[in-house]
Formats: C-alpha cells, structure tokens, sequence
DNA sequence: CCTCAGTAGTGCC
DNA sequence: GGCACTACTGAGG
C-alpha cells in the first residue's frame, strides 16, 4: 500500500528540510532506523525511530509485513533490530493502546516526523485531540487555518507514519461515520472503543 | 439509498 | 506541467 518511488516526500530525502543538522549527508551512507515489533491488542505494533526521534509506529498481523512496510517507506534507509531503548518505546505504545486511560498519547521520546509542511501541520493538529473524543476532517481542516482542504487532511491522515501517536484515528466524518484507517477500519473502531471506555 | 460537483494536496508520469 | 487519484461534504434526485 505504501508507494514505493524515488521521489516520495515521506522520503529520506526530506531530511534536509525536516532538520538540516541532522541531515545524512546526502544519503551516501544510508541512514539507519531501529525498530521493535510488540503484540498488542490490536495485533503487533511496530515502532521505528531515528536518531532524532521516533519515525513510524505501524499496526498489523505479521512481522515480515510489518518489516516489509517500513521498508516500503523508507526504501533507502537501514533497518536494524532495536535496541532496549527502542523496544521500551514500543512497550510504551502497547501500554497506550491497551490502556488509553494511563498512556495519555505521550511518549518518552521526540517524533520524527516526514512529511510535507501541508502534512505536519494536519498532524500536528491531530496531536491536540484528546483520547476518548474525536474530531471531524472539516474540523482540522478548519484549525489549520484551510477550511477548503477536506479532502486533503483525510489524505494527510490516512499518510500518517505515526498512528496511535499521532491520533488520526480520532478523525471521523462530519455524519459521524468512521470513514477509513490504513492499518483497517476495525482497529480505528477499537481504538475509539477503549478510548471511550477508558 | 445514489450520484455529482467542488476542492486541494500529492503521486507519478 | 498535467492528470488522476482520494480516510470529504453538502446538495439534489
């Protein structure tokens, strides 16, 4: 599902936009990621992080998939197994998931995030909804300050790298309808479900 | 129910 | 630059 070209944004390329110091010089090493893969509730929560902060947080059934995923979105970095540092992280995201009311969406570690301004700045947004309520499209849309760009903050939610963190699955329709997850509709609906309960 | 147009960001020529 | 995608929405059959 993830495209895999050369010139997607999501890129590592984006880099030297995101934080120039940081910045790989230009990629003739490649960059390296950590990544962890924990069971959950939901099924496995893969968390993957940079030296500057965390990257991708997927959802999923399998380990290959998962891996495979995150390859397919960062095609030019390195991947490698994760340290204690990063499999705590991970912990840290099953706990969230699995107890919403404890976790309170914040993580003992910076985001990494790659994206568009466009793209950041919808998540940014998302990161203010709280656990157990949601928001609607048109909202973000609007809290961003482009109240016609709709369709192009569900486009933005549904690239989010970082799910669960980056609560996108708060993000319903204006009827109240789910409207759709990448990692599937019933983990969206779960996760609404113990929010709520929490 | 269903279709349609408006609309804007992004992917992929 | 161009064209075809959408996790949208409100209006009109």
């Amino acid at each position: 599902m993830p495209r895999s070209k050369e010139q997607d944004p999501r890129r590592s390329t984006v880099v030297v936009r995101e934080s120039a110091a940081n910045r790989v010089d230009k990629q003739r090493q490649a960059e390296t990621m950590r990544f962890a893969i924990a069971p959950c509730s939901l099924g496995l929560v893969l968390l993957a992080r940079s030296d500057v902060g965390v990257t991708a947080v997927f959802l999923g059934d399998d380990h290959e998939a998962l891996r495979a995923a995150l390859h397919d979105r960062f095609p030019h970095v390195e991947l490698t197994d994760g340290d204690a540092a990063t499999e705590l992280l991970a912990s840290e995201v099953v706990r969230i998931v699995d107890s919403p009311a404890a976790g309170i969406a914040t993580l003992t570690a910076s985001l990494d995030l790659r994206g568009s301004d466009f793209q950041r700045k919808v998540w940014k947004a998302l990161r203010e909804i709280p656990a157990g309520s949601t928001s609607t499209y048109t909202d973000v849309a609007i809290r961003i300050g482009r109240p016609k760009s709709v369709r192009a903050v569900a486009q933005a939610c549904g690239a989010n790298p970082v799910s669960v963190i980056v609560p996108c699955h708060r993000v319903v329709r204006r009827d109240g309808q789910l409207a759709g997850y990448y990692w599937g509709i019933e983990r969206k609906r779960a996760l609404l479900a113990l929010e709520a309960s929490a």
